[in-house]
RNA sequence: GGUCCCAUCGUCUAGUGGUUUAGGACGCCGGCCUCUCACGCCGGUAACACGGGUUCGAAUCCCGUUGGGAUCACCA
């Protein structure tokens, strides 16, 4: 069996957004899975439209998930010359002829044609003209009128079209770019890709790209077409979706696990599984499981893998990720283990790398900062004796594990007759400033006798300052 | 409008003729756990679009209807 190459061909018109993203992923998976190889192209022959930014962009997004390429990037403004010798072929053998028609006159065909309930066509004026190559000519395939042409879709099954249906299409303009279709032929020809897996939008150009592969005498690709995914009103993907461009997920506190697990989810299935790591991914994922029906992206899903996934992380990990979003926040990092051990506390209740940040917060102010209702409500008088207790016990622990902490809890409960709970709630607010966070033998684990016993004397002082 | 595609809980999906009172997950609603908030755990809610066939038997196969979508550029 010959070596499966895959390839994913973005227009660089904009950001990655996730269904260009799982398009990638798809196809990627499969080369890994079936240990062949994947290439990138960017797809920049309308220049007006194309730009740097966004190849940038698209890099990023791909980086950030870890999609990574074995051939290319591939630019197909630098294959000029490529396209230019096709087009040559294409005219020799009689399958492409020049045409000079005005994009007027076409249009008014075209809307004719609709108004009598047909496909749109180009008439063929110039078919038989036999034209010469000219500055305002542009190159048309001669397509089969009669016949038809079934599409081996390897997801969704034969497709059938009439050869009727398909006109002339334009494949190099008249200022010489080489339009959509024929480029991605002569590209996928000359790459050596023999698996095409694109969206559901691409099975009409399908029968056009298969001509053209005919008319060049080259072996098709398999083809496979993914159901598209669209927004919560059922219509294509766009902004007013929500975000959509993958690096905002990024920015929006995302794992990337979390992403590539649900855009696999979208449309694929392994039995009743829901968690998936990219490693599982490359052994499980086939074509076969792929579905045929739409999809519509759900953010919460997405939200609630998220949690998941950091849940799941290893904490190494984790504060990696987090880092960039305390920095984010004027907050330096410099100790990775203490960022690690921090996570840990928060890990199980962040559904985003962005929450876990504003609650990793008071771990890394070097002064509390009191929520204010908090410390009315909970640094008061009646709170000092039990606060000051605590100290003492804690000053003589040599190490703050979980029992040591249970000990000298247990000791000023016992010398001050309170319950545990209304001796967290004053402790909680004393080294988070707030009546929300990880549990309190975590906290003081995590923090650290030095922080923990600092904290404690100020909230003393505080209290202080209020008699 | 022509052509093509799709149709299981609100959403993602399992299901490939009988093992199904249609399973899991998200969401939602209860409860338990509990030092706060979460996590976790337990339970509940909710679907085979409709109509015909085929078959002893259909969510699963066929046809039609309805609904949704894609596409018809000197865009990709």
């Amino acid at each position: 069996m010959e070596q499966i190459i895959t390839r994913f061909p973005p227009s660089p018109t904009g950001y990655l957004h996730v269904g260009g993203a799982r398009t990638a992923l798809f196809n990627w998976l499969y080369a890994r899975s079936k240990n062949g190889r994947f290439v990138l192209r960017i797809e920049d022959t309308d220049i007006a439209r194309s730009t740097k930014e966004s190849v940038d962009a698209i890099f990023k997004a791909l980086d950030w998930l870890g999609i990574d390429w074995d051939d290319g990037p591939f630019y197909q403004s630098e294959r000029l010359d490529i396209y230019k010798e096709y087009i040559q072929k294409l005219i020799d053998s009689d399958n492409a002829y020049y045409c000079t028609c005005s994009p007027e006159k076409i249009k008014r065909v075209r809307e004719s044609n609709i108004a009598l309930g047909q496909t749109p066509k180009y008439d063929g004026t110039c078919r038989d003209k036999r034209l010469k190559k000219s500055d305002k000519a542009v190159v048309r395939f001669r397509a089969d009128n009669f016949g038809t042409t079934i599409v081996e879709d390897i997801i969704k099954g034969n497709i059938l079209f009439q050869n009727s249906e398909i006109d002339d299409f334009i494949i190099q303009r008249s200022d010489g770019m080489p339009m959509y279709n024929f480029a991605v032929v002569v590209d996928d020809i000359t790459m050596g890709i023999n698996t095409v897996l694109r969206g559901d939008d691409h099975v009409s150009n399908t029968p056009k790209q298969i001509a053209l592969y005919r008319a060049l005498g080259c072996l098709l690709p398999v083809y496979g077409h993914v159901p598209m995914v669209f927004g919560k009103d059922r219509t294509r993907l766009s902004k007013r979706h929500g975000a959509m461009s993958v690096t905002a997920y990024k920015d929006m506190g995302y794992m990337p696990e979390a992403l590539i697990n649900y855009l696999v989810r979208l449309g694929w299935s392994h039995g009743d599984d829901e968690f998936f790591l990219k490693d599982d991914l490359i052994k499980k994922f086939n074509i076969k499981n792929i579905g045929i029906s739409p999809s519509i992206f759900d953010s919460e899903k997405l939200l609630s893998l998220n949690a998941d996934h950091i849940k799941a992380a290893p904490l190494e990990r984790t504060a990696i990720c987090l880092k960039p979003f305390l920095e984010e926040k004027n907050v330096e990092i410099t100790d990775m283990s203490y960022l690690s051990a921090i996570a840990g506390t928060l890990n199980k209740r962040s559904k985003t790398l962005l929450e876990m940040a504003d609650g990793a917060m008071f771990y890394l102010e070097s002064k509390v900062v009191y929520d204010k209702k908090a410390a009315e409500k909970f640094l008061k008088l009646n709170a000092y004796d039990c606060l000051s207790f605590l100290i003492d016990q804690l000053k003589q622990l040599e190490s703050f594990t979980q029992e040591n902490q249970e000990e000298a809890f247990k000791k000023v409960m016992d010398m001050t007759g309170l319950k545990f709970g209304k001796i967290a709630q004053p402790v909680r607010v004393a080294l988070t400033g707030k009546t929300v966070s990880p549990g309190i033998f975590e906290i003081i684990e995590v923090l650290g006798k030095e922080r923990v016993i600092k904290r404690l004397e100020e909230a003393l002082l505080y209290i202080d300052s209020k008699r």
